[in-house]
DNA sequence: TATGAATGAGAATTCATTCAT
DNA sequence: CATGAATGAATTCTCATTCAT
């Protein structure tokens, strides 16, 4: 019992550690780009001994893959109960959209790490990043060549240029609400792009 | 006159140096990024001494601006001339978008810098690289305002958001197609993503 | 009762533990190199958690000057017996000395230990060492005075370096076996190299 | 002319201060180890910036294997013009053994780092160093190939075991010469080993 | 007694930048 | 002007050792 308690305990603490150091990663690669940003820097800000990350990651290279994945994470599990009920393809291609435009309005540290720093650039050809990018990708893929078999949207309409007009539009609105200091309602924004580009795929 | 000729020589010389240095490190940042980049490296890929870069540049930073600078100047050279007789803003629109295209085409270092390294990321607050980085958005603005105005384009469609989606779509379509190796033809996708935005911003 | 016996299993298992420990460090040492094994190393491959080496040594250099001081007893211990008998000198240093040979070549590890690590190196300074070393090749010394006493042996051979030449032979072809891949057959070498010695120490 | 002086001062420089960290080299690996040794010592032995050591090595690797080339060329320089006029495999024999007791009398640094820190050690398994101690060693079967067929030792000596006793004989000697504090001369007990094997070898 | 977790003190290496010539 | 050489300041990573439980 006590020991169970005990490890829970040291669990915990480990859990929470290991949190903090992400969570300082997250931000300081959001705000001064993942080459510039030093261990000593995180662990300056996670307030954990510089030595201590390695009891957590392998190298920096190890932690910087996490950033993503810890993140893509979150946003699938906050995404996955909205979808559950609507079967349209259009209104849950619209819910998979504008869940990501929250996320990154209420995580904007997230936001600019993978905005900013991650995707696109070079390290996006990681197998780690490019796997995950690719994942959530198709996922858009999928929806919007169901939405063409529903009819929803046009015969000729070539998913992947649709998804990538997507993932663009977001990627772009994204970066340029970061770097003229968010001051603008971010999801408001996501929504003007999915209607432009939900008319532009549609069958009129 | 002797030293007039020889003066003449010399700044050709230094012309040239510039130029071999910026393509250099045009190149390399491309390929492992800028951060990863020496100037160790950009020296003996230019074949100039190391501490000749400071004779052109006054440290790394300016360098590294100077990079974009340089590039627009070469895309506005190239798009120019082609926009002087159309006047029809729509097709003014597709030719600026698509001689982009391309130009990374053409030039994929330059491609990998600037969609890769350079925009969107965190060196894009830099001043000098969001100007430059601004007054090419708004020449896209600009001709979306006169497509509206000229009923080419919906009434409410923000021209804000068309830009975006317009310079966001570039950035997707160009990044995809470096990190998986440049298998298709660039321009034609851009074809694809103008249009599909195109039908999207029109009066239908 | 039931202490005792819990005792006694608690020190068995202590043994052995202390065992698994110095058989892990001989042979890593020996394979990597004695500051190239960290203790990390050592406990991963006796199985044991690294903070348990602090139970049976009192840091990393006094377990590194008992991978000797273990090996040295063992080998005496096989060599006691087989001299008991022989009361010849000559015969009782061939034994000596190709009881050594055997114990190398049945326990590889400890050879690449003490003769590409331990002696001669720097560390063969430590008094401990110093002591051990010093104390076997005494038994060389008191052999081959007996020899020459006896009349086998020269009596202008200097003893000192009769023991230097047998050590010193042992060493380089042990090294080399070791270094070649243990290729062939270490008792047969070590025998031609005591002929040869015995041959230049005889009174011909 | 004024440049070419300039260089010649400026590589005179350089060939010193290489000289300097290859000279605090070998006299910190002998005392400590290479292991032991930090670039950091090296630096500060040397007077040198430690950033400086990578202008001359490529890295710590290349300046341990850089020790005994330079030892190895100095060894042969001074045994070379000894053995030009002898002919006899013996005399040529003796010389370059004892040419190499005499040149470990005078630089008992280079000595420390080779008897104690690189043969036998598991650096030696280095193929730089290997090929250097192997050519070293081939020079002693030659001339006792040569002795052999000249007469002067035993048709049934084999070479390499020879070879084996006077390398581990030096070996042996040395490391305790400089382990006991250099309290004799090596190169008379050089002698003695020499006469000693030589007994040993020839057809009495 | 046993041990998982933590950490301080280095270690090697890199690199932008300076400067003497 | 040009440049080879030099270097200080970081940076990532390792590891022996300690300690709370």
């Amino acid at each position: 019992m006590a020991s169970s308690t005990t490890l829970k305990l040291k669990q915990q603490r480990s859990r929470e550690r290991r949190e903090q150091i992400l969570a300082a990663a997250t931000k300081l690669f959001g705000e001064k780009g993942i080459d510039r940003t030093s261990l000593t820097d995180i662990a300056a800000t996670a307030k954990v001994p510089l030595s201590s990350i390695y009891d957590y990651f392998a190298d920096k290279r190890a932690l910087v893959l996490e950033v993503p994945e810890e993140n893509f994470a979150a946003l699938y599990q906050r995404t996955e109960p909205l979808l559950s009920k609507g079967s349209d393809p259009v209104e849950q291609l619209k819910i998979t959209f504008l869940t990501n435009f929250e996320y990154i309005s209420e995580n904007p540290s997230w936001g600019r790490v993978f905005f900013l720093e991650i995707w696109p650039s070079v390290i996006a050809a990681e197998p780690q990043i490019k796997k995950a990018v690719d994942k959530y990708a198709m996922r858009y893929v999928q929806l919007i060549k169901q939405a063409i078999r529903a009819g929803s949207y046009r015969k000729n309409l070539d998913p992947y240029t649709a998804m990538s007009l997507m993932m663009g539009g977001m990627c772009h609105v994204t970066a340029v609400w970061l770097l003229y200091g968010r001051r603008y309602d971010l999801v408001k924004k996501g929504k003007a792009v999915f209607t432009t580009l939900d008319s532009g795929f549609s069958n009129n």
